[in-house]
DNA sequence: ATAAATCTACGACAATTGTCGTTGACAACC
DNA sequence: GGTTGTCAACGACAATTGTCGTAGATTTAT
């Protein structure tokens, strides 16, 4: 049986993980130096959230060296799409049309982004074209 | 001074909210029963939960009758927002295309939501042409 | 008018989360 | 070889969250 870890990460958890998936296995002093000037909180508290995350599996960690090297064990996308998955649910009845209007509503999308989202469009639309055969 | 209820509310929170969204202002025994059959928790948790949330400005309640009615005191288009941009921050990167893929992957998206994503776009589009003078 | 049902209010409680301080081990430096 | 700095581990702690049980008031039914 594969372990099925799909507890939500915390915050805090979160904040590390996006640390851990733009640099990289990195030590604790790394990603708590990582965490910008406008964090407050101490060493030993990256540490104690680290070690949490080992044990319910959201990192793993490389003991071989003294500073032990953390990596993350979950992969972006898919804890990013169930992150969005959860939201859509509790905060959208289910609607991603929905989601998108706030999504895009939310930040400032470039037209680089906008151009890419169109083009992600085109791609699910002709995939529904081929497989449901246009049917209402 | 305009109050600033800017806290994320909680899990169990948004689920209240969610059908207050929905059936409009409830007592708590038509909320609590419209949490469906899965839910399994008491009557007197979904009065306290409610009552907390009084407590922090999400919802409103008329005490005038013996049974008090509740109302949603946040909007759900702004609640939704706040969400999704908190969400695109701490998890995406403040990158919102990412997210909407995320989205689209997630849950299945009808034809007509693909389609009103694709207006949205256009609308989004023009208005960025207008005002941006189409530089890169 | 009594009994039964319903409702709010008030704690109590365990679990989780985020926060440190301290300690003991090890490494680096002089 | 002694001092100073760095690190992981552990336990403590307050705050929050979600969960009820019970008590007291009031409405409804008998």
């Amino acid at each position: 049986m594969k372990e099925k870890p799909k507890q939500k990460p915390t915050d805090a958890e979160l904040a590390l993980l996006a640390v851990l998936w733009q640099r990289g296995p990195s030590t604790v002093r790394e990603i708590h130096d990582s965490l910008g000037a406008e964090n407050e909180t101490g060493y030993t508290t990256t540490l104690k959230i680290l070690q949490k995350m080992t044990e319910k599996g959201l990192v793993r960690r490389d003991e071989s060296q003294r500073s032990h090297i953390y990596h993350a064990a979950v992969a972006a996308e898919q804890t990013q799409r169930q992150l969005v998955r959860d939201l859509l649910r509790r905060a959208f009845g289910g609607s991603p049309a929905n989601l998108v209007v706030q999504a895009l509503a939310s930040e400032k999308a470039s037209a680089q982004e906008l151009a890419d989202i169109r083009k992600l469009l085109d791609e699910l639309e002709a995939k529904n074209n081929r497989k449901g055969k246009n049917r209402t």
